[in-house]
DNA sequence: AAATCGGGGTA
DNA sequence: TACCCAGATTT
């Protein structure tokens, strides 16, 4: 027995439904697998042009999976949460090593490997093997909560619990990659986070949130964002004609990403130049050109606030203080991947020159 | 269970 | 500014 509510989705879906991109209705699971890990937590005009990038410089997991891996960073440049692009290369090689270059059917295979959760798991199985699982992201949760009238926080364990619950009893076992594309479409293009399209709406009656009108209180989040202020200062040391650049490593943003020589301060610093005890001890006596410095750069995260400068300046002798810092071309940025934070200095004409 | 991991669009 | 986006992983 069909519910009410997945038979008017499904209706929806066949005469309303126009939503249309790359990877819909796609059966490779290489490519469905792709464009739901560019996919996650990013909207999907925000990942469309770096789905068709990848597709068209890998056209199969094999050819992803021999990649160079600053390569596919570099491609990845932008789009945030970095450590799936360490994931993506992980799974494409094994892959190709455990399944001799071919992907896995089963959901549970396709849940062990990394970056790969429940929802990632349930969308590439049900499209591309049409396994029985219920998607769960952030639109059938909003769906889900509107029309039951759940009041549930969706980011606790029993919420979670409750919401894929749910979702599974209204996914139609038949075409189970037809209903999880149909659901979310319904979740971005009429149950809207704002702005709902509830007068269009197919469950308007069923609804409870539309019959109490409290469709825009729900979903319920419980936690807060709590954001964290930093201020990084980017030293951007010339010596012979090449620049100092290093890969981040640390438990921190941007991980794997490149960087320039930092100083993070817990607070704003107004003195830049070689009074600064950072700068004084990296050039320790030597005699140190200052080119520019650059405005005040802010970008908003979501857990935090980058604030921070860009210095230029000129050695003449390479920094011992340095030794393990990659020296590198002017050309050869474009080779590395960088924050945006960075790139959106980089892309910025220079000021003119100035003395300090 | 809570904290983190980016970046950008929208109201 | 606050919220959200085809979530996953670590602490």
């Amino acid at each position: 027995m069909k519910p009410d509510f997945t038979r008017k989705l499904l209706q929806w879906n066949k005469s309303s439904n126009t939503r249309a991109m790359p990877w819909k209705g796609e059966k490779d699971p290489y490519k469905i697998w792709l464009s739901e890990i560019i996919l996650q937590q990013t909207r999907v005009e925000q990942g469309w042009s770096y789905y068709e990038k990848f597709i068209a410089a890998f056209p199969t997991i094999l050819h992803l999976a021999r990649a160079n891996e600053e390569k596919v960073f570099k491609m990845w440049e932008g789009l945030g949460y970095y450590s799936r692009c360490k994931n993506l290369i992980a799974t494409a090689r094994t892959i190709a090593s455990e399944y001799k270059g071919k992907f896995p059917n089963t959901y549970d295979q396709i849940e062990a490997l990394p970056g790969i959760g429940p929802y990632t798991a349930s969308a590439i199985s049900s499209f591309a093997f049409n396994a029985p699982h219920a998607v769960l992201d952030g639109n059938v949760q909003r769906i889900i909560a509107r029309y039951f009238g759940i009041t549930t926080p969706i980011d606790t364990t029993a919420g979670k619990k409750l919401f894929q619950t749910l979702a599974q009893s209204l996914l139609h076992h038949d075409e189970p990659g037809i209903y999880n594309q149909a659901i979310m479409d319904f979740g971005a293009v009429i149950c809207k986070p704002q702005n709902p399209l509830c007068s269009d709406c197919v469950q308007k009656k069923e609804c409870e949130a539309f019959k109490q009108n409290a469709v825009t209180q729900l979903p319920v989040k419980q936690k807060a964002i709590v954001r964290k202020e930093r201020w990084f200062y980017y030293f951007i040391i010339e010596c012979k004609g090449k620049w100092y650049i290093r890969q981040r490593t640390g438990k921190d943003i941007w991980e794997n990403l490149f960087e320039f020589v930092l100083f993070e301060s817990p607070a704003a610093v107004e003195d830049l130049t070689v009074k600064l005890p950072f700068l004084k001890k990296l050039v320790n006596g030597q005699a140190c050109q200052i080119e520019s410095i650059s405005r005040m750069y802010r970008q908003q995260l979501t857990h935090q606030t980058i604030h921070g400068r860009f210095v230029k300046l000129k050695v003449q002798e390479a920094l011992p203080a340095l030794n393990h810092f990659l020296l590198i071309d002017k050309k050869q940025l474009s080779e590395y991947a960088f924050p945006r934070f960075i790139t959106t200095f980089l892309g910025e004409p220079a000021p003119p020159a100035q003395l300090f």
